[in-house]
DNA sequence: ATGAAAGCGCTAACAA
DNA sequence: TTGTTAGCGCTTTCAT
């Protein structure tokens, strides 16, 4: 900035204005100083300008478990748009679902003093951005709660998606079902199995825990234990992937029980077969919380909100 | 930090020393930091250090496309593993294949001091980087050439996939070849059409330009143009969502048509009848990009180079 | 309408 | 080993 103050033979302040538009000043000085500016390549520092104005950076930061997860990049195109319409730019980053790198990267993004945070928790405890919050930077939870912090989050209804599910395959007269998932150490899993549960009781059937399968972990071990399940006359499986796997089993074994899976998915349309999901509005999802979190760097002081997202029901596959 | 050097008495620098893990500071003093930093609740602005210290930002910026599309969340998701690992943060933003936009996001990536630039090019002209980049900021092109620029670029065997493809489908006895395809306005589709011309044209077929269908931005289009071109016994799509939509509606009419189809997708092998896709390596090519980049910002000052990667036809489908 | 001086929070260079 | 001083590039405050 000195440079081209000297260079259009101004002051270092009369550059600052006319790289932030500010009218006070002769059109003739601002044209020698843009002039200067084309010449000299001049490109002002955010970075200094954010650190003296101690306003805001424009940048907010986005915390996922993996960005190339189809799930997550809806929910990163979102956020992208929704920060783009407020001149923001977005630090993307992946916790890969562990919880030391999620603190270690909230950490980073604070230090680098992001206008607020959308956190998909990996961990229990957030108690480490209190301090930041005190000091008002937003912080919005999405899709799971976030611990040891009293924050804007914005959630699906894992319960009642399943619940409604299970209820629908028990008035379809089936009684052996079968539940499929992850690990009960993901919230979202936890609270998918819960709404199951609630339905299989309210039938008055009996809990079997054989026909709980835990540690699946992928679409081919979701297939082995649908091998190994056959006696049953539904799945439910508790995200996509695991979908994905039941129903190629199915299909090899030319199976016709019921399959009922969390999450839709791409070309779930063109499966060769049957099966329910229990649908969302990712894009829905992700544009509440975009929106909490610039309506918060606005200055939105109110009380933290909670919001939870409805599934509904959808039949997929061909025949 | 002022405030943190009073409460732990000592000096600033001293409290820098700590903060920035020197090893020329007494435990004892250090601990008593430590306490200070705690208490306070204190975080080194990343700003203000980056700006004094004049070094690096530990920044990168990605500029793709469209972050939700799969292909380009694919590369977010290598870059940020790559970035992750050279401990920095990974700036995401997407041009929606506009220029205008791609132009503004590039400006304020670099007013914002990143250390280096991964973009997939939606403009033709890159010269408004080229003062960054002679003052040392690298740049690499990603999936498609930019102009203007001398930088390292990576890409993907676009003409010789379609080549080996269509010259699969006309050793198959097949003559009547239609190619569908998005826009020549993209790099990837005119290289990908010149590829099938190519083979047609050493294969001695009268070029037919009722044959190749531009303007196909979906799968629903994709499916009108097949419907219409009932009398073809070959498509050649030149992107996957074309393919999908065609693929559809070849099922639909119960046509034995071949289907050759650029890009692998996710599911493809469960789709409900046979097809050829050009597959290549999504990871790679993005893995190359990050690593020519954090070789260029770890101080490579060799000449830039261009790679180009392999494709590969897969039979896709059920039956 | 324009400019001079101070200082944002930190680190480099030097001194003690 | 620790502290002092200057200054990164910009914006603020206050003067002109």
């Amino acid at each position: 900035m000195v440079d081209v103050a000297k260079r259009a033979g101004v002051s270092l302040k009369t550059v600052s204005r006319v790289v932030n538009g500010s009218p006070q000043v002769q059109p003739e000085l601002a044209a020698r100083v843009q002039e200067a500016i084309a010449e000299l390549g001049f490109r002002r520092n955010h970075l200094a300008s954010a650190l003296r104005s101690g306003q805001q950076t424009a940048t907010v930061g986005l915390l996922i478990e993996e960005i190339a997860n189809p799930f997550y990049a809806t929910i990163a195109g979102v956020v992208a748009e929704t920060a783009r319409a407020h001149d923001t730019l977005l630090f993307t980053a992946s916790s890969e679902e562990d919880p030391v790198r999620e603190e270690l990267l909230l950490r980073d993004l604070c230090a680098r003093r992001v206008d607020g945070l959308i956190v998909v928790p990996a961990g229990y405890d957030h108690g480490f951005l209190r301090s930041e919050a005190e000091r008002g930077l937003p912080v919005v939870f999405l899709d799971r709660p976030g611990g040891g912090l009293v924050a804007d989050t914005v959630l699906l209804d894992n319960r009642g998606g399943t619940r409604a599910g299970v209820e629908r395959l028990l008035a379809g007269g089936h009684r052996r079902i079968a539940v499929l998932l992850d690990s009960v150490g993901v919230y979202t899993m936890r609270e998918r199995l819960a709404g199951a549960q609630e339905a299989l009781a309210a039938a008055g059937l009996p809990y079997d825990p054989a026909l709980v399968r835990e540690g699946v972990k992928d679409p081919d071990s979701a297939a082995a234990v649908v091998a190994e399940l056959s006696d049953v006359d539904a799945y439910v499986c508790l995200n996509n992937r695991i979908t994905v796997g039941a129903l190629q089993e199915l299909v090899r074994r030319g199976s016709d029980a019921e399959l009922l899976g969390f999450d839709d998915f791409e070309l779930s349309y063109l499966m060769p077969r049957r099966f329910t999901v229990i649908a969302y509005d990712t894009r829905e999802l992700a544009r509440r919380a975009a929106e909490l979190l610039f309506a918060r760097i606005a200055g939105d002081k109110t009380w933290p909100r909670t919001e939870v997202l409805p599934t509904h029901l959808i039949e997929r596959g061909l025949r």
